[in-house]
DNA sequence: GCACCTCTATTGTCTGAGTAATCGAGGCGC
DNA sequence: GCGCCTCGATTACTCAGACAATAGAGGTGC
């Protein structure tokens, strides 16, 4: 849950190369199907030696971005292997701004799974489970969607009700919807469009995942993702 | 689609040590929080250079499944940072045979997954989409799920239908969705309980998303998902 | 007992060399 | 001319060995 990201995150140079890359593939900048300069021109280039370009090409290649082989060399797979629930991923593909299509299809598969999430959790919860739910829509209430602790709170709601269905592969995208609703958020904030407060349409959710209520506790988190996707359309000019 | 898996795979070292450590991390050989032996160790261990193995482990780290740091060595992450939606980590998971209750929660994630995604495609499919689905359709009803081709066709069909949501996100799940279709199908005709013909249950999901009609199409996909659970859950012993 | 310092073990990074696989060109037979 | 085969060059792959940087452990002084 609490993430510690920037703090004691030592640069590892292999990771870095491995993130500009990868912001270059998804914004673009490499088209599917291209194919990068040769490893000793282009760790040569890059300033780094050939071992951590290499190891970031792995990187890239365990995410699905690139293909390497040899003699043909290493080039950008197409997008349809690319692992876009990769956390790294995702927020490589908000470093820039992300096209609009791309932001309307992270809520379109929130509609989908968090309801369904939120009835499973209704139902599976544990007590601890769902005093840490109440903790994390206090912790929103008392900061508020502007301030980061604010935000996290609001991450780890979301990442609770995943958690709380008992079913680890639907955890496992709990990184990257949590993903999706900070860069969204951030995004929002950014463009000085406050919207709601979106305290309350939590609150009906916990309150139903609390009541054991699973029918309403996916009618509830309907309800505040489709706000959500309202409050962005509205700043995307729809 | 069409996935070159073993033809022209050259066998890589550093691919190979990945997927050894990965089965033996997701099979529960090397428990979350445990050290792995130091590189140098290790990599004689293994009979391999410093430098596959090391790139082998960015592979790994990449998914999710280990965390390197300075002096403290490498170590197995928590399940919960694990990318169990990665196909290879999938893959991994599927080489032992996996936790019962895995292969449910994967099936539960279809039941959530592909019901929505076919009443999506059913409004969103372009013609040529339809019409491969149709192919591998008659390809199923062809050759049958005891042929290799036959499985490659139901897997097809089940990943064009999330390519036919136009949702990139979505589409990512695909390959995650066709792991599992294959490896569960693998796993029940390994047992030789070989269930119904499952291509009426298709055909009905084709027509539906033939004729447009979205709710039609959702719920006979969670009605072919719901039957393959029971299946299942026979072979488990249910 | 506590704060600080040194020392050591471990990953990170770099260099340079040699190996293996693959694609394309050129030669050969028909 | 056309198809097949051989050969060579290019590329990633693998290996070995060295040094640097960092974070713990353990000792030291107070």
């Amino acid at each position: 849950m609490i993430e510690k990201t920037s703090a004691g995150a030592a640069p590892r140079i292999h990771t870095s190369v491995a993130r500009d890359l990868g912001v270059a593939i998804v914004s673009g900048q490499y088209q599917p199907g291209a194919v990068l300069p040769g490893e000793i021109e282009f760790s040569a280039q890059l300033k780094v030696s050939r071992s951590a370009y290499r190891e970031a090409v792995r990187m890239l290649a365990a995410k699905g971005l690139v293909e390497s082989r040899t003699k043909t060399g290493t080039r950008v797979s197409e997008r349809s292997r690319w692992n876009m629930l990769d956390p790294e991923v995702l927020a490589w593909a908000f470093v820039n701004e992300p096209p609009e299509p791309f932001v309307r299809s992270l809520f379109e598969m929130r509609l989908i799974v968090e309801p369904a999430a939120a009835a499973l959790a209704a139902v599976r919860r544990t007590e601890p489970q769902l005093a840490r739910m109440g903790q994390a829509l206090e912790g929103m209430g008392r900061h508020g969607l502007s301030t980061p602790e604010g935000r996290q709170a609001d991450q780890d709601f979301h990442s609770l009700i995943l958690l709380a269905t008992g079913n680890e592969p639907l955890a496992s995208l709990s990184s990257t919807i949590t993903a999706a609703v900070r860069w969204t958020t951030a995004f929002k904030y950014r463009k000085n469009a406050v919207p709601r407060d979106p305290l309350d349409d939590h609150g009906a959710v916990f309150a139903a995942i609390a009541a054991g209520d699973a029918a309403q506790a996916r009618e509830a988190m309907t309800a505040l993702v489709s706000l959500a996707l309202e409050d962005t359309n509205t700043v995307l000019g729809d």
